[in-house]
DNA sequence: GCCTGTCTGTACGTAGTCGCACGTTATTTT
DNA sequence: AAAATAACGTGCGACTACGTACAGACAGGC
C-alpha cells in the first residue's frame, strides 16, 4: 500500500505544472496514498485535514441538505485539488468530499500548503485557477439542477464522470447517481432506461458504459460543454 | 453626480478593513460613482471592466441558460466585492451582475487590483474571504433550488435582500424575485399572497416589506441561516 | 384628464417529479 | 446450498410547478 514517498513523479496537472525548482521543494511535504473508495477526504463543517493530489481516481464534491439528502457539485480527478480551503485557518465548510473510487495520489498538511500558496508563485495562480474553475462548475450546476430535467442532467454527469476518469466504462449504482443529480433513485432508473434503449448507454449491475458520446453530448445540456470549456481553460 | 474622488471615507467593509497604508495606496486606484438600478457591472462571457467595492446599493450576482432564463446566485452589498475575478487574465465567466437598486461606491481597474492582489497583504486575504464566502453561498444556493419549494426560497431570498440592503423594506417587483427564486412570475404571486396572509410581509406595487423577521426565518428553509453565518464569518 | 405601459392577481390543463412500496434479480456471506 | 444483502425495475396516487393567457389595478407622461 505505501510504496516509499516520491519515487515516481505524480501524474496530477497541478503538480506536473509547477517548475522543477517549486515542485521539488513541496515534495518534501508529499505523501504518496492510496485511497478507497467511501473514503472520505473531507467532512463538512470540519477543517480540511489535509490537501490531496490525485493521480488516480475520482472523488466528489457535494452539499447535503438538513433531512439528510445529498446534491453532488463537482468532480475532482487528476486536474484539480482537493481540500485546498485549507488556506482558510477558520470557517464554516459545508463542502463534503468522498472517493468515488479507489484511486491514488498524494497528500500534504494544510500549514504546509498554506506558506506554499502564501508565497505567490506558480502554486498560488494554480490554486486560484482551479478555485475559479469550481465556482463557475458550481453555479452551472446551480442552474441546470434548477431548469433542466433528470434525463438531461444524468447525460452531463455521466459525461463528466467518464471524462475525470478518462474511461467510458464507470462503476456507479443508481444510488451514487441519484445522489450526483439530486433525485430519488428510482428516476434514475426511468432515466437510465431511456439513455439506454436510444443506445447511448450500456448499463449492467453497478456499471455504466457510454456508447456513443456524440449522441451523449447531444442529449446533456448545455452546461457540459460550458462546464467543461471551464475546468479546460482553468487547467492547462 | 461625480464627487471629487476620494472626499469621504468608504463604508465598504473590504476597504474599512485595510490597514491605513494599505488603504492610501489602494485609494489612489479608487474612482467614486454613483449606480443606477439596472446598470450592469459585469456582463457575461466579457473580462471584468472594473472592480467595484459598493457602499449603498446591492447588486445581483447571476447566470442565465441558454433559453434565456435567468437564476441569481447572490446579491452583494457593502460587505463585498464585485468584479474580482479581474484578477484572471483570461478565462470563461458565465456570471452577469447588474445593480437591483440604484447605488453609490468606488472602482478601480482591473490591472491595479491585481497588482494590490499580488503583493499578498491585507487585500488578499479579505479577497480570498469573499470568495469562499460566495462559493459557499453558491453550493448552498444550488442545493436550496433542487430541494426546496418555491415559497420557502422566496422567504429566504427576501431576508437576504433585506439584509445587503440593511432595510425591510424592498423595491422588488414579481419579475425580479422571479429572477431570484428561477421560476415562474405567477408562482411568485402565489408565494407571495401566502407570506402575505400570514402576516409576515407586506407588498405592495413594486415594494415588499418584511413585518415579522422571526416568523420570516422560520419559514424560510435553513439555507438562509446557513449562508448568513458563512458570509459573517468571511466579511468580518 | 386620458392613455400607455408596467405590475399584479387569477385561472386551467399539463408535465415532471415525488414518496412510497413491493417484487425481482445479482452478488456476497456463512 | 441457503440465507442475507445489495442493486435494480416498476407501479401509482399526490402534488408542485409549468406554460400560457387574460383581465384588473396602478403610475407616469402628455
Amino acid at each position: 500500500m505505501s510504496q516509499p514517498s516520491n519515487r515516481l513523479r505524480p501524474t496530477n496537472s497541478v503538480l506536473t505544472a509547477l517548475p522543477d525548482a517549486e515542485y521539488l521543494r513541496i515534495a518534501e511535504h508529499l505523501i504518496e496514498i492510496s485511497l478507497k473508495q467511501g473514503e472520505v477526504l473531507h467532512e463538512s463543517d470540519t477543517p480540511a485535514q489535509y490537501v490531496y493530489f490525485l493521480d488516480e481516481g475520482v472523488a466528489s464534491i457535494s452539499v447535503s441538505s438538513e433531512e439528510g439528502k445529498e446534491l453532488m457539485l463537482s468532480i475532482v480527478g487528476d486536474e484539480g485539488i482537493v481540500g485546498e480551503r485549507a488556506i482558510f485557518k477558520e470557517g464554516y465548510f459545508i463542502i463534503r468530499c468522498e472517493m468515488l473510487t479507489d484511486g491514488s495520489g498524494r497528500r500534504m498538511l494544510p500549514k504546509a500548503f498554506e506558506e506554499e500558496f502564501n508565497r505567490g508563485e506558480t502554486l498560488h495562480q494554480l490554486v486560484l485557477n482551479r478555485m475559479e474553475a469550481r465556482t463557475t462548475e458550481t453555479a452551472q450546476t446551480a442552474l441546470c439542477n434548477q431548469m433542466h430535467s433528470v434525463e438531461r442532467r444524468l447525460a452531463r454527469w455521466l459525461l463528466t464522470l467518464a471524462d475525470r476518469l478518462h474511461a467510458e466504462e464507470m462503476h456507479v449504482t443508481h444510488e451514487h447517481m441519484a445522489n450526483m443529480v439530486g433525485v430519488r433513485r428510482a428516476g434514475i432508473t426511468n432515466a437510465v432506461g431511456v439513455l439506454r434503449e436510444e443506445g447511448l448507454i450500456k448499463s449492467e449491475r453497478g456499471t455504466v458504459t457510454i456508447l456513443d458520446r456524440a449522441r451523449m453530448e447531444a442529449q446533456a445540456c448545455e452546461c457540459y460543454a460550458i462546464i467543461k470549456e471551464a475546468i479546460e481553460t482553468f487547467t492547462s
